[in-house]
RNA sequence: GGAGCCGUAGUGUAGCGGUUAGCAUAUCUGCCUGUCACGCAGAAGGUCGCGGGUUCGAAUCCCGUCGGCUCCGCCA
């Protein structure tokens, strides 16, 4: 069985040698007396010609695609004429002396030969088929991407003396916000595990072990609606340090990417990755994840309509809020039809803002719904931002982070619409200054931001009974892109603060103790100075990959549904299991 | 929970009120010794996702439904 060489390693200087190899058919080419047969394996694919007539080599002539195949031959360099720029070995080929079927294979539901992009395939019956799928090596390659980056995290975070644990996957509700995975226990009736949201609280007190330093890529569940960039169980490297400041995380996050990417793609990224608070990221591009490849920043137009006599823009500003303006330059404002901007208003209004209001230079003034009421100040003002006949400026006027966001997705939307052109490279980029809490608008009261366990600002922790909503976090996000691939912060080791923390989210003592009991234990015993990080490992690898969406990046995904196409899972459970767990299913009703 | 886009031979698509539902490719049969998306000749292959409606007539228009994707909500 064994084979002598991989079909992608064969070159000039084998012309000569006996070979064995072992594959896949790709294409055969039967020309009558001849056939040529693409041999395929993980490495690449190799030529291999048969002489039908030959004794040796029996069924040459029947050989299909995908059929699993042994060869025995010789290495001969192809006629000059004849080589393939197409194929790594296309210099040579094979001769056959024999031929063994070891699988014989049903006609493929999709093309798996490369002949038709898959893209071009419809993704669902990829995916129900994806051990076909993957043998297409642009469909393998991101899997082998995958394996580089975390053997590239393995050796680094190694030769950085930190140490690998696993956490459990059968474990108690994790306080991470979203809706869990249960596990009904059997042994335990009414009892269920959770499926972690994150190793947060075991990374924790893995410090408090004494640990120091700890990683693990580990496997996160969140039951929640999926996007392209979201699956329901995903991976993350995650990472926690002791006895560290923000920049000791952020410096060695750095250096890790730095090695990752290199040992991965080859390429250098240049470090340190620029920092950007959120309050900024928020005001001059609309997003707490944005992509800074492209400008088209915000402007900042609060102080220019402050005492406006518009009162689209001036109500929201005497309640607090914001407006923000996108303006659009002549070459690409000309490209903006008011049917664009119906369409960029229908974009903003998804994202909360009421309406997407616009002027556009017209000689010393500006024409537009809104221009009418711009007051001679503001003139001004707009004029030394559109300064060109036909220049736009886009405007939302709301509460701030509706302002900011809705104008954001704006920008976004207008990069693509108008094809504007995207800075090369990895633009990594470190989100600071969180705030610790936010406005639950469910409740009235305030969330946390990031997680409860993230330690506030030392300065600011006497605003938190005060001013909740001024208290900074010392919380750090990693964005590639406009992709959030990783958060972090330094924790609460104090057992004072973190009661506070929870008593500022409105959790009484009985709740706390009741979900977090063993935490705040854990806590009473000598808890170092700690903090970390997490990625999510599937985006960075979606984003080094250059995919589309995580699915291509996760060996067997799931659909928009979080279902399997594979396997069908989640599948209905039958009654001798649920009887065992002490369920039963009842019927919905709606 | 909401919005948008998409469902036509195995696959990819055309057709947008009257077609024998077209094309490419794959498949099957025959021929073929230098192909490489081999070529040539022929054949078979369709519940136009499903249900209802409008119409003399529906793949085509309308409503519903199921499925897929993208986004909002949700998810630090």
């Amino acid at each position: 069985m064994r084979r002598t060489h991989t079909c992608g390693a064969l070159r000039a200087e084998h012309d000569g040698l006996s070979v064995t190899l072992l594959g896949w058919v790709n294409r055969a080419r039967d020309l009558g007396g001849l056939v040529f047969v693409d041999l395929r394996d993980r490495t690449g694919m190799i030529q291999v010609v048969m002489d039908a007539a030959a004794d040796t080599i029996v069924g040459a002539d029947a050989l299909r695609s995908e059929w699993v195949v042994r060869i025995e031959g010789r290495v001969r360099l192809r006629p000059v004429e004849q080589r393939s720029a197409r194929l790594a070995t296309g210099d040579v080929e094979v001769e056959a002396t024999v031929l063994t079927v070891l699988s014989e294979a049903d006609t493929p539901p999709f093309p798996v030969d490369g002949s038709v992009d898959a893209a071009d395939v419809n993704e669902e019956l990829r995916l129900k088929h994806r051990y076909l799928d993957l043998r297409r090596p642009e469909a393998m390659a991101p899997l082998l991407l995958r394996h580089r980056v975390i053997k590239a995290i393995w050796e680094f975070l190694d030769r950085e003396d930190f140490v690998q644990v696993e956490t459990p996957l059968l474990t108690r509700s994790t306080p991470e916000g979203a809706r869990d995975f249960l596990v009904p226990a059997r042994a335990r009736p009414g009892h269920v595990y959770a499926l972690p949201q994150s190793p947060q609280l075991f990374k924790q007190m893995l410090m408090m072990a004494g640990v120091e330093r700890y990683f693990q890529i580990a496997r996160c569940f969140r039951d929640e609606d999926l996007r392209a960039d979201r699956q329901p169980d995903f991976t993350q490297l995650d990472i926690e340090m002791s006895f560290v400041d923000q920049d000791d995380v952020l410096e060695l996050n750095e250096r890790l990417m730095h090695h990752v990417v290199r040992a991965a793609t080859g390429t250098e990224i240049s470090l340190p990755f620029a920092r950007l608070p959120y309050r900024d990221a928020m005001d001059r591009y609309g997003s707490d994840k944005p992509d800074v490849r492209f400008g088209l920043e915000l402007a900042v137009l609060d102080d220019v309509f402050a005492a406006s006599a518009f009162n689209a823009f001036r109500a929201p500003l005497d309640a607090g809020g914001a407006v923000r303006g996108l303006v659009l330059r002549a070459p690409h404002a000309g490209a903006v039809s008011r049917k664009t901007i119906e369409e960029l208003e229908a974009h903003a209004k998804q994202h909360g803002a009421k309406g997407l209001a616009w002027v556009r230079r017209a000689g010393d003034a500006f024409s537009g719904p809104i221009s009418k009421f711009l007051g001679d100040g503001e003139m001004v003002a707009l004029a030394a931002l559109a300064p060109d006949e036909g220049d736009l400026i886009l405007f939302v006027a709301d509460r701030w982070s509706v302002a900011c966001t809705a104008l954001g997705a704006v920008r976004t939307h207008l990069r693509s619409l108008l094809d504007l052109p995207i800075a090369p490279g990895h633009a990594f980029l470190w989100v600071t200054d969180f705030p610790l809490l936010d406005r639950d608008e469910a409740s009235g009261g305030w969330t946390y931001m990031h997680h409860p366990f993230t330690r506030p600002e030392d300065d600011d922790l006497p605003l938190l009974e005060r001013d909740p909503g001024a208290v900074r976090a010392v919380a750090y996000d990693l964005v590639l892109n406009g992709h959030e691939i990783g958060g972090g912060s330094l924790r609460i080791h104090r057992l004072d603060v973190q009661r506070r923390m929870f008593a500022a989210l409105g959790m009484d003592d009985a709740e706390a103790r009741e979900r977090f009991g063993f935490f705040l234990e854990a806590l009473r015993f000598g808890a170092p100075p700690h903090g970390g990080i997490a990625w999510g490992l599937d985006r960075l690898v979606m984003l080094l990959a250059g995919a589309r969406s995580l699915r291509e990046v996760i060996a067997f995904p799931k659909n928009q549904r979080g279902v399997d196409p594979l396997t069908d899972a989640p599948a209905s459970a039958n009654r001798a299991q649920l009887d065992e767990l002490g369920l039963t299913v009842r019927e919905r009703v709606s």
